[in-house]
DNA sequence: TTCGTCCTGGTA
DNA sequence: TACCAGGACGAA
């Protein structure tokens, strides 16, 4: 699922080919995705052209020539993909921006739990950003991130996919940093020592970084592929997530999966105390 | 703070 | 044919 490292990986694509095209028309057959309407959303872009792509935790958005901003949030099978016009549909999709010059964005989603939402002013998309915590790699340092752990009572994995405490971080990273920093993703995030905190830490920042150095994960039934299809390849490298059963590359225990929740959470018992 | 909900393709 | 995955949000 696109998590921080797909994202990024996903907005330095469009980066490269949207700014500056403008949007000609929209289409959809699933008004539902766009908010506050597919009409408002429709007369909002069109006819504007793309000045930035921006990205905050998991959510994209665009900048427009009207000071007006789409956003978009992939959610878990979500995907933006940039395409020649004339081009065969992509499975999923839903929505296409034709744009100036022949290409067009396309959005598909399996599951259909994305939204592709006009905010219409600055402050307004402020509001939105306001809503997450800092992101590691960017603002946050360990001194943040020790008073974030500091006085939490639910488990520590749950904490670090808690978007307003640290934004970013999905299922896939949260459960490769624990195993990197050697925790159990059961603990109190509260019960963690200031050393196991910094080890938590840089577990988080190295995931993350690997991550966007491999183009992000495509795990097993992981529907997430860059702006052009391609898939990632994070997920030859992973050492926990989706590995049940395998040897823990650690001290080749089994790596042992349980619910944390109600999400598929993975871990070396062993390893992770 | 926890739980149900949104949704559909794949699996048991 | 029933059930499961799962980010984020609203409800309890």
């Amino acid at each position: 699922m696109p998590e921080l490292p797909e994202v990024e990986t996903i907005r330095c694509d469009l980066e490269k080919v949207l700014v500056g095209k403008k949007i000609l028309g929209v289409e959809t057959d699933a008004e539902k995705l766009f908010s506050p309407s597919f009409k408002e959303v429709l007369k909002g872009v069109a006819g504007q052209t793309i000045k930035a792509v921006g990205r905050q935790a998991k959510l994209l958005y665009f900048s427009l020539s009207n000071s007006q901003y789409l956003l978009v949030h992939l959610k878990m099978t979500g995907r933006l993909l940039v395409r020649e016009k004339g081009t065969p549909c992509d499975e999923w999709q839903h929505a296409t921006f034709v744009l100036e010059g022949g290409k067009e964005l396309r959005f598909a989603d399996l599951r259909l739990f994305g939204y592709l939402k006009l905010v219409d002013s600055t402050q307004k998309l402020g509001e939105v950003l306001g809503e997450y915590g800092p992101e590691p790699l960017k603002d946050m340092s360990l001194e943040d991130f020790r008073s974030a752990v500091k006085g939490r009572r639910k488990p520590i994995k749950l904490m670090l996919m808690d978007q307003a405490v640290i934004s970013g971080v999905g299922n896939i990273y949260a459960n490769e940093a624990l195993f990197e920093a050697g925790i159990d993703p059961r603990r109190q995030a509260a019960s963690l020592t200031d050393k196991e905190t910094s080890l938590l830490f840089a577990g988080i920042e190295k995931v993350l970084t690997e991550g966007l150095h491999y183009r992000g994960t495509t795990a097993n039934d992981d529907k997430y592929v860059d702006a052009y299809g391609k898939k990632g390849q994070y997920q030859e490298h992973l050492r926990v997530y989706g590995r049940e059963g395998l040897p823990c590359p650690k001290c080749q225990g089994k790596i042992q999966r349980i619910a944390l929740g109600g999400r598929g959470t993975f871990f070396c018992p062993a390893c992770q105390q």
